[in-house]
DNA sequence: TATTAATGATAGTAATACTATTATATTAGC
DNA sequence: GCTAATATAATAGTATTACTATCATTAATA
């Protein structure tokens, strides 16, 4: 058994990864192929060829890809979240956390040794490259209320609750944290990739 | 002839679509299809069959879908680049400009009565939904190279030329308008779709 | 009138995104 | 140690998608 346990919303599941070998071995292998191939790419042929395993076990896990994006997505804000709640044990003041928030925002993440199977900074990347898809989708408001934004949503507030710490009057923290952390994710991916769109030197 | 010609890079199609009558349904019907069904289930075959021609004569103008979204978008810029430029004509200073500029950005966007085969509000409700597909994708680079993302780059670029009148000692004014530019996009999407993340009401 | 270009009609292919069925192996309870 | 339940493997099959190719027809042009 783990020390640590990121929950994931059921819903993002068609069966729980994180509870046998096998669905530890998709988690692993999906967050290696996305990163390669990219999420158009990646099938779930693909991820049971790489674990010697077969297509209809991986469906027994996920009902489709989307699904299996949104697990790991939500599964890193969770996690994220876990992290921001161990940092804050000796952060005092609400500007240190904001200020230490951001930094884990942007700053490439190291693998959580307690969590073998999943590498958090390849899932780093792949939630700077693909995140906006979860959502970016007609079945969207559906979506929302089975959970599968709640990871994002939970940081959005709390990074929120600790800016109106700082100034209970602020009318607009929601839409000013939402565009802080999707900054923080556009800006990683624009150094990269888009120069034109950023002033930092990749 | 139309008054008003947006030029986008010949990269963007395979037959120019603004030249032939086919051409110009083709994005009248696929703006309208886009919009109903989102672009994951739009298909050429849908957009032919709605205009009752062929598959193989929509391929014959774009090689794929995503080059008609990447299309599309890049005409948008192209045409909200010659709007403000209009605007621009009676508007002196930069402080109103930018600020005129993020206007134009979020409100709804009314039909440019020149251009009839395109509809501009519709258009606009597209590019807010679907923009990030054009970028997110392992083919970034490539594309980059030939033009997919010059629209954007140049409001980009002259909202930033702008802001350096303002302060020419300003250092990142590209993160900050790509950022705002972006901010204006995904804000119009959470207030309708993912309301935690705003806190404009719909 | 002959030529060319644009479109339509039709067919076909490889890959994808699943669903279903059956067999086999492992584990848990009695 | 036997039975039952569960997990996985193996295999097959289907509908749809994303194209590509070919040829016929129509319209525009020289």
């Amino acid at each position: 058994m783990n020390v640590l346990n990121i929950t994931v919303s059921h819903k993002l599941y068609q069966k729980n990864p994180e509870e046998t070998d096998l669905g530890k071995r998709i988690l692993s292998k999906s967050i290696e192929l996305m990163e390669q191939m990219g999420y158009e790419q990646l099938t779930f042929k693909k991820i049971a060829t790489a674990i010697e395993s077969t297509e209809a076990s991986v469906y027994r896990y996920f009902q489709n890809k989307h699904q299996l994006l949104a697990y790991l997505i939500n599964w890193y804000w969770g996690w994220l979240e876990v992290k921001l709640a161990q940092e804050f044990i000796i952060l005092n003041s609400p500007e240190n956390k904001l200020k230490r928030a951001v930094q884990l925002l942007v700053a490439p993440m190291d693998q959580d040794a307690r969590i073998p199977h999943i590498n958090e900074g390849t899932l780093q990347r792949i939630v700077v490259a693909e995140y906006p898809k979860i959502y970016l989708t007609k079945e969207v408001d559906v979506e929302n209320k089975e959970g599968y934004f709640h990871g994002y949503n939970r940081i959005c507030d709390i990074l929120t609750m600790i800016a109106l710490q700082i100034n209970p009057e602020y009318k607009f923290p929601h839409s000013l944290f939402s565009t802080i952390i999707s900054a923080a994710q556009s800006q990683q991916f624009f150094v990269k990739h888009l120069p034109r769109l950023s002033d930092a030197k990749a």
